[in-house]
DNA sequence: GGATAGCTGTTACC
DNA sequence: ACCGGTAACAGCTATCC
């Protein structure tokens, strides 16, 4: 049979004794494939320099005796290939040693202790992994394929799988992408108990993006007309039968939720089990298998054929540090993303929901559906674009962080440079590399506090990625002495690594992984040029999706899990980073004009009377004297801007300042108002102040808007939502050893029988003390929002409204501080 | 018992 | 443990006198 296949979801099996990958795709029609295949297995044996013919020939003859006896399962190395081939960059003879499970590699590799071995690697990919580098299958790209349909071979899997075909792979070819639609179906549950598996499942909404589908299933009923879309079950086991019953008869591709890793199919298994309800939504006739997860512990739950994807997951990896949201609850994500929001609808127990609540409730649950559903399409693009790139499945893809992306990446990649893969840390090493001392990091230039008018900021492209690049940075090209005959090598300026002050050579021979990150790198700026051209949330997203991965490469060379592990090699990175910052503000400088601020890959400065051409021109002179790709671009020109002095003293703030754009367009950093654990009212009351200096020209009038919100805290016109201060919960209560407000929040919620758990954003605010408290901690003060109680003005005025005003002020001679002071004197003089 | 340096903890910037 | 360094800042805690 020959047909178009999309790979999908990748699975493997044994079938005497050898390792089988099974791939579900689709074909171009929409039909379901399972394509079945196997790959050579094996692992690299780097051998000693200058080994005798002799000694390797007695060598091989050893190993090709291996044979094991593990869990009562015999087998042995099959065969062995002397090969040339690289390591770290650098030629050496290796031995292919090949076996018939990748479950014995290990195994293998334990018993080639000999002196003749000086490492023995390419045993830690997984069988996945090792497939699609071995093979070149890669999930999501197209293929074109041949091979016999098979109907009873292994053991019958064909017949046990829910697929239109099951192919036995002969041949494949990849061809281009045309526009591949996935069937997607999104799911969300209502439970009476949040705890997993605790209370009964009340309804289930499932949201298709084929003819529409929609359907809320649940055995809640009301009277009365309802929406179609609400369907009816006797029971909590209907209900779930039901909802087995949809997914399998829809067969999405993709069945996605919103935290439904951590909560939803953990609970319908939790439910299905104790219920012994059938939960088999898998092609294989199965439920859901679930492992612990990379992030505090959070499942991971994996159906087989159809791919469960968690769409807060991806979020939180890809998109989570550029966003506006507060929390990365779907509320909020909605809002950012879709401009759409939950329904408002106020949970309760279900046996206290009245009749007409219920019409609201299955609206409500719908409706979360369609929120994740929309998500999913929104992002379905970056994921697809992500899993192309880094070439894992889309299920790991959307699990995994950072420093996995960019090594999958990697390693995908190696053959292509005959490169053996280096492994995974070892406990030890990991434990030897966390003692290490960090690494000076960039430079920030201390601004001068005031109002600048006439601003323009240049940055740097992906300054990390475009200097590993530039300047082949990486552990393989790190040489180990200044080369004494040759010019062909990078230096470092001087560093202090270790507390010894030294240099770092580089060769300029490039290395396999600086050339390799070019791609990345590549994508990331076509996406900020489609940004630009065309901004909107999306294209915003991807931008920064894949600003986070070309960000990340340096961050994995310093990370200490990572197999491309390189202090030396992080340390030079950024003594690159500062130095070319620090140069470039230099030439500004010399050039004539004021530089008043620089962060990083940033330089803030005042054009003067130059005007914008001859500052592009500027631009272009300087970027023809940056070495290889390295580019300095135009971030913006600037009509105003403000930086303000630390809280203690003079000196001048790092990282906090606003500007404005010829437009009108604010650009906030640092201050208060950007901050999540500041209350409403003074960060919208910073804002407000800011957009008055800045936009109106007009402090006076902002003074006067601070006056009066001064007024309204004094005579409790504030209400109570304007001054909740919200601080996540970053570790269990327990293990806190500095008790602030937040931590006696979560300990009084936790007395309620509120549940709280490590990641948790609590809410509080500060009211005033009883009359015969002696405490002088703001913790003794803390409520929560639910509580009723006065605000205490007192903390109010002095620690929100005046932090986040004060600063601001100062640059115009203004001295709020005094003017609050004078007023509780006032106030007391009234008393 | 009050002042304060220093530490713990959170959040943001890049 | 799951990209990392720089920085601001609040509020608690230890220590001093």
């Amino acid at each position: 049979m020959e047909t178009q296949f999309i790979p999908i979801d990748y699975d493997y099996f044994d079938w005497q004794g050898k390792n089988h990958i099974k791939i579900i795709g689709r074909d171009s029609k929409g039909k379901r494939l399972c394509i079945i295949d196997s790959c050579d297995i094996y692992l690299w044996a780097i051998l000693e320099d200058n080994l005798k013919e002799t000694k390797l020939n007695k060598l091989i003859k050893k190993i090709q005796n291996i044979k094991l006896d593990i869990k009562g399962r015999k087998t042995k190395v099959e065969k062995v290939e002397i090969h040339e081939k690289k390591f770290l960059g650098k030629p050496v003879k290796a031995l292919k040693i090949f076996a018939t499970n990748y479950k014995d590699l290990h195994d293998i590799a334990d018993k080639l202790a000999f002196p003749e071995i000086k490492k023995r690697r390419g045993y830690d990919l997984g069988f996945i992994t090792h497939y699609i580098i071995e093979k070149k299958l890669s999930p999501l790209k197209e293929y074109e394929i041949t091979g016999p349909v098979i109907i009873e071979e292994f053991g019958g899997i064909a017949k046990s799988l829910d697929v239109d075909n099951c192919i036995k792979l002969e041949k494949h070819k990849e061809i281009d992408q045309k526009n591949f639609k996935p069937k997607i179906l999104a799911y969300d549950i209502e439970t009476d108990d949040i705890k997993i598996g605790q209370g009964e499942i009340i309804m289930i909404s499932l949201v298709g993006n084929e003819n529409n589908f929609k359907k809320v299933l649940t055995w809640k009923k009301t009277s009365g007309k309802i929406p179609s879309y609400v369907e009816y079950v006797k029971d909590e086991i209907e209900l779930i039968e039901k909802f087995t019953e949809y997914v399998r008869k829809i067969s999405p591709d993709f069945l996605t939720g919103y935290f439904s890793d951590g909560f939803d199919l953990p609970y319908l298994k939790s439910r299905a089990e104790k219920l012994k309800a059938n939960l088999c939504l898998g092609l294989d006739n199965r439920p859901p298998k679930f492992s612990r997860g990379r992030v505090e512990g959070i499942p991971i739950g994996k159906i087989n054929g159809i791919v469960h994807i968690d769409i807060l997951k991806f979020i939180r990896t890809a998109y989570a540090q550029y966003m506006k949201s507060e929390t990365l609850s779907l509320n909020e994500v909605a809002k950012e993303f879709l401009g759409d929001s939950k329904k408002d609808f106020k949970l309760k127990h279900s046996s206290q929901l009245k009749k007409d609540e219920l019409k609201k409730y299955y609206e409500y649950n719908l409706h979360d559906s369609v929120l994740v559903s929309k998500l999913f399409e929104k992002f379905w693009e970056d994921m697809k674009e992500f899993t192309i790139v880094i070439q894992n499945p889309i299920f790991d893809i959307t699990r995994a962080g950072l420093s996995k992306y960019i090594e999958s990446y990697l390693l995908h990649h190696l053959n292509e440079f005959n490169e053996i893969p280096e492994k995974r840390p070892s406990y030890e090493e990991i434990s030897k590399r966390k003692k290490l001392k960090s690494v000076e990091g960039a430079f920030v230039f201390e601004p001068k506090p005031g109002l600048y008018k006439k601003i323009a900021m240049f940055d740097f492209t992906s300054m990390h990625t475009s200097i590993i690049i530039s300047m082949n940075l990486s552990k393989p090209t790190l040489l180990e002495e200044k080369p004494k005959n040759s010019k062909d090598f990078y230096e470092t300026p001087e560093i202090i690594l270790e507390g010894e002050k030294q240099k770092f050579y580089f060769s300029k021979k490039p290395g396999f992984i600086p050339l390799l990150l070019k791609e990345i790198f590549e994508k990331r700026k076509k996406f900020k040029k489609e940004y630009k051209k065309n901004p909107n949330t999306i294209t915003f997203a991807r931008s920064n999706a894949f600003k986070v991965l070309s960000a990340s490469i340096h961050g994995y060379i310093g990370f200490f899990g990572a197999r491309y592990y390189s202090h030396e090699t992080s340390a030079s990175i950024l003594a690159f980073v500062r130095k070319f910052n620090q140069d470039t503000i230099k030439k500004i400088q010399d050039k004539g004009f004021k530089v008043i601020y620089g962060d990083t890959d940033s330089i803030a400065f005042l054009t003067g009377k130059k005007s914008k051409k001859e500052i592009k021109t500027f631009l272009e002179e300087i970027n023809s004297e940056l070495p290889g790709i390295m580019e300095l671009e135009l971030d913006g020109f600037f009509e105003k801007g403000i930086w303000v002095t630390t809280r203690a003293g003079i000196t001048g703030a790092k990282k906090k300042y606003a500007l404005i754009d010829e437009k009108g367009k604010l650009k906030i950093r640092g201050f208060e108002t950007v901050r999540r654990d500041w209350c409403k009212l003074s960060r919208d009351m910073q804002n407000k102040i800011i957009e008055k200096i800045l936009k109106k020209g007009d402090e006076k009038d902002a003074l006067k808007y601070f006056k009066k919100i001064v007024e309204k805290i004094k005579n409790r016109e504030v209400l109570l939502e304007e001054l909740i201060i919200k601080t996540q919960l970053k570790k269990p209560i327990s293990e806190y050893k500095s008790i602030s407000p937040h931590v006696v929040a979560a300990k009084k919620m936790r007395e309620l029988n509120i549940p709280v758990s490590q990641g948790n954003l609590i809410t509080y605010y500060i009211s005033e003390s009883k009359p015969d408290s002696k405490s002088k901690l703001i913790r003794d003060k803390v409520k929560l929002p639910n509580q009723s109680g006065k605000y205490d003005i007192k903390y109010y005025l002095e620690r929100q409204i005046l932090p986040a005003a004060e600063n601001i002020f100062q640059i115009f001679g203004i001295n709020v501080k005094e003017l609050i002071e004078n007023k509780k004197q006032m106030t007391l003089g009234e008393f």
